[in-house]
DNA sequence: TGAGGGATGGCCT
DNA sequence: GGCCATCCCTCAC
């Protein structure tokens, strides 16, 4: 498998999630490797996206990740309990990212079914397999991502992404619990595959 | 199988 | 002080 390079996010942010999909999230935490594979992200298009944390140039301690080199992890609290992990896009100045949703498990699922329910795969019931790895919150703690990973560059050997060339039917659908964004709400900046 | 609601705390104004 | 890029349990059906 090849690691994305640069050039790879520094692209159009919707190019960018919907080549996204199909590809393999490795992290290596030096004792062992967790890989999934990308099933459904959104793009958040910066400073013109009003469902963009930077909307209108904001820029706070939060957001200073998303105003960096592209190919960095921007990690932060959801509802006070959660993660949610994204990839920054675009040329450095144009503060954007790509929104893991979800995921599906590849390699090391018991040390996922661990982080997650404290459980062996075996133990989970149906209801657990199926709402495993399908959200932003379910997916970062199954992988073990947290507020430490905020700012990696995804070019290192701890967290990255990388082609597997598997081809993938793409599809697309409004972003997800981002009423409050007006007309940006109608977006179909959300893709997934199957 | 799906809807409804509570938990929960950092972030920003 | 209000908002929030979520999750999980409960309870009908």
């Amino acid at each position: 498998m090849k690691k994305l390079c640069r050039d790879f996010y520094e692209r159009d942010t919707l190019e960018v999630a919907k080549d996204l999909l199909g590809k393999y999230i490795v992290y290596d935490n030096m004792e062992e490797q967790i890989i999934v594979k990308i099933t459904e992200v959104e793009a958040y298009k910066g400073v013109d996206d009003k469902a963009c944390h930077t909307y209108g140039g904001r820029r706070t301690p939060r957001t200073e990740v998303m105003w960096g080199q592209a190919g960095h992890a921007y990690i932060y609290i959801i509802y006070g309990m959660y993660y949610c992990f994204n990839i920054v896009t675009e040329k450095e100045g144009n503060p954007c990212a790509v929104l893991i949703r979800g995921v599906e498990p590849i390699e090391n699922i018991s040390k996922m079914t661990y982080n997650r329910y404290n459980r062996t795969y075996s133990e989970l019931n149906r209801y657990q397999i199926k709402n495993f790895t399908n959200g932003p919150g379910k997916l970062c703690k199954a992988i073990g991502l947290d507020l430490r990973h905020n700012g990696l560059d995804l070019l290192s050997d701890k967290l990255y992404v990388c082609d597997n060339n598997e081809i993938v039917n793409i599809k697309e659908a409004k972003r997800i619990n981002i009423d409050y964004a007006e007309e940006a709400a109608d977006y179909l900046w959300r893709f997934y595959i199957e």
